[in-house]
DNA sequence: AAGCATGAAAATGTATACATTATCTTTGAC
DNA sequence: GTCAAAGATAATGTATACATTTTCATGCTT
């Protein structure tokens, strides 16, 4: 069936393992925005000197998940909508760029079993009517494979590190796929198809502009379900713990 | 006269000295791609302990210039000219989103006035017929004064970052513009005051293209001079001592 | 001679002590 | 009672010692 592993997750280095800690503390809601992160406070709670606490924090910064003041340490950042929703706006013009120079270098014989692996994963999946919270989980891990091997492909590490950092904003990961309706879903797997034609027929306009929209998409629909919470409450759900 | 300051720049901690110290170090092409930048060494060379290293290049790591690999170290990164250029391509779709945010959000009175100023400033620089070098270092502060006036008026610290981590990758900063011929000049400066137009007259999809092709303008410049070394010998200077 | 195992040297990872800066509290003056 | 200054407290910046890992050289085996 889906040939598609999950990515290994281990961490041999302290520092690491702190780094996703915090990571995930954050993630989970467990400090205020504008709060400051004091290395100590981490120190006694991690078990760990504060060492790698700080290389830790020093990371999450770049990532732009903190704030950092010389003599006055970390503070988490604040994500307002607006930035949230900008993070998406670059997302599309990345990897809509990453489309583009995909199709303008070409797609290797692996790049090539991948994509259309993912495609026939993802029709199999769709397949049948109903549609439950399972399927859209491994849709999502399906999803990833199919951008990952676009971005590979463009061939260009600075534009893969970019796209990574969006990823790194809150609420504006690729898993909140999860959180989309039955028909978002198939729409976005038929534009999969369509992009992956693009590129593979070498027309790196075309190939740019159905990316772009197909992830500017993602931020059409988080804006729709912003606006009525009600109707789409599994959205909101994780954007309002992150920003309690 | 020009009445926009250089930016100021200066060093309290010891880890800022450092980080300015190896970054300089970088530039000028005192280390080769690939080759390893111990701790200790830097440490006697620097008169300061590991702390202080070790944060420095944690940061140029993040910031792409260096590689890094646990309980292994940190190596400095090569840079193809395919890489430089793509870091073109990623800067042009960037600045064009910026440009499109801009026109979108629309401009306020300070914004207009520093851009208004630095048309002005370009104006004058660029009246009297010959350029000399001066008058590109100069020119080059007032283009840079443009561009992050409209990246700041984006409203995307996300976006803001990014242009910064384009700017990191060698060779590709915009005060390359002193390579430039005299006619590529007085093209950008065109460029700028359509693109102010642009953004005044609330014209996004206008705003972003003309940022864009203006951006990937440069990107040709650049791979026109390295096809012809003899003809644009400055351009390719600071290129060859980087690669080398 | 080639390859592998062993151990020494050196590099990075981590903990901790001390230095410097920021922050808070207290105290005094008005 | 309010404000300011001074000291106390706590946080971050830096140096250094030790732990762990890598790397390299040596010598052995085949």
């Amino acid at each position: 069936m889906a040939a598609l592993p999950a990515p290994e997750t281990s961490s041999s280095t302290r520092f690491e393992s702190v780094l996703e800690a915090v990571r995930a503390a954050i993630l989970a809601g467990e400090f205020e925005p504008g709060e400051r992160l004091h290395e100590v406070k981490l120190t006694t709670l991690l078990g760990v000197s504060r060492t790698p606490v700080r290389a830790a924090l020093q990371k999450l910064a770049s990532e732009g998940l903190l704030d950092y003041t010389p003599n006055r340490g970390y503070t988490l950042r604040e994500f307002s909508i607006d930035e949230v929703i900008s993070a998406y706006e670059v997302r599309a013009v990345l990897e809509g760029l990453a489309a583009r120079l995909s199709a303008e270098r070409g797609l290797n014989v692996s790049e090539i079993g991948t994509l259309q692996q993912a495609l026939r994963d993802g029709d199999d999946l769709l397949r049948n009517g109903q549609i439950t919270d399972e399927h859209r989980s491994e849709y999502s891990r399906i999803n990833a494979y199919f951008h990952v091997t676009i971005h590979a492909s463009a061939g260009s590490r600075l534009l893969n590190d970019m796209v990574y950092l969006c990823q790194q904003v809150p609420v504006s990961s690729p898993r909140n796929v999860v959180a989309f309706e039955e028909g978002d879903v198939r729409r976005r797997h038929e534009d999969h198809h369509r992009i992956f034609e693009a590129i593979v027929g070498r027309e790196p306009w075309r190939a740019e502009m159905l990316m772009r929209d197909h992830v500017a998409s993602v931020k059409s629909s988080l804006i729709r379900s912003l606006a009525s919470p009600a109707a789409v409450q599994a959205a909101t759900k994780t954007a309002r713990r992150l920003r309690r």
